[in-house]
DNA sequence: ATCGCTTATCGTCGCTATACGATAGCACAG
DNA sequence: CTGTGCTATCGTATAGCGACGATAAGCGAT
């Protein structure tokens, strides 16, 4: 693509990577087993999932990528564990970007609260 | 696709959802720009944003299909305004999910928070 | 050294997303 | 009624995602 994805800030861009990475039921479904069991072996989570084992692996493959996930090759079976630290850090950037948002005016000039707008 | 995406529970689809109308920077930076300017008219974001025009309407189109913004037809201008609401629903529903992936056992058995793994 | 089990990667397929130009629709000004 | 300006939609092209089977790669057990 042509991906005018870079034109913007880097925050922005970050956020929005940090969301695509958790914008996929699977994924959030991989998170949740991850922290629920201490287990971090592979071979739980596809049980646990209605998945193919490859389709697992890139799931925890892109969950790598964004940070949100560390995992240790320890011979036969994988380790995975959730990042908590990453894990507080987007939900962080999460609330920073959504709080600003949400104060809106409480019954000023624009705000388009009710039902007419503008 | 064969969308396996319907196989997990509609909470983590839901979720999931949320998180991929935020997983772009433009429609971030709408957000950002329809919360600042008062503002909800779709030009102003199409100045603010180095995209053309056709391309704002359907990124603004999937933040309503998303429930993430309201947008009244008022003639030749179109207004768009934040759902604060919606935005402090999905804002709850980030925390809501991150938050118990956070409170890893202090110092347990099976969590791997320092380097070493399972 | 070989087998078996587990995981990662490759190659592929179809669908979705992103982006844009071009076109159609709509309200107001004249 | 006829522009003028703004927005939504259509059509299209490219890129990426999601899913899988098949294959390769790693370590432990035999």
């Amino acid at each position: 693509m042509q991906s005018k994805a870079d034109l913007f800030p880097s925050d922005l861009a970050r956020l929005a990577d940090a969301a695509r990475a958790l914008s996929h039921p699977a994924r959030l479904a991989i998170l949740q087993t991850l922290a629920a069991r201490g287990t971090c072996v592979c071979g739980d989570v596809v049980d646990e999932l209605p998945l193919a084992q490859a389709t697992v692996s890139q799931h925890l493959k892109v969950l790598k990528q964004a940070g949100l996930v560390r995992g240790e090759v320890d011979g036969p079976r994988s380790c995975y564990c959730v990042d908590s630290e990453a894990l507080r850090e987007v939900a962080d950037a999460f609330v920073d970007f959504l709080g600003p948002l949400l104060d809106s005016p409480p019954a000023s000039s624009s705000d388009c609260g009710a039902g007419e707008c503008c």
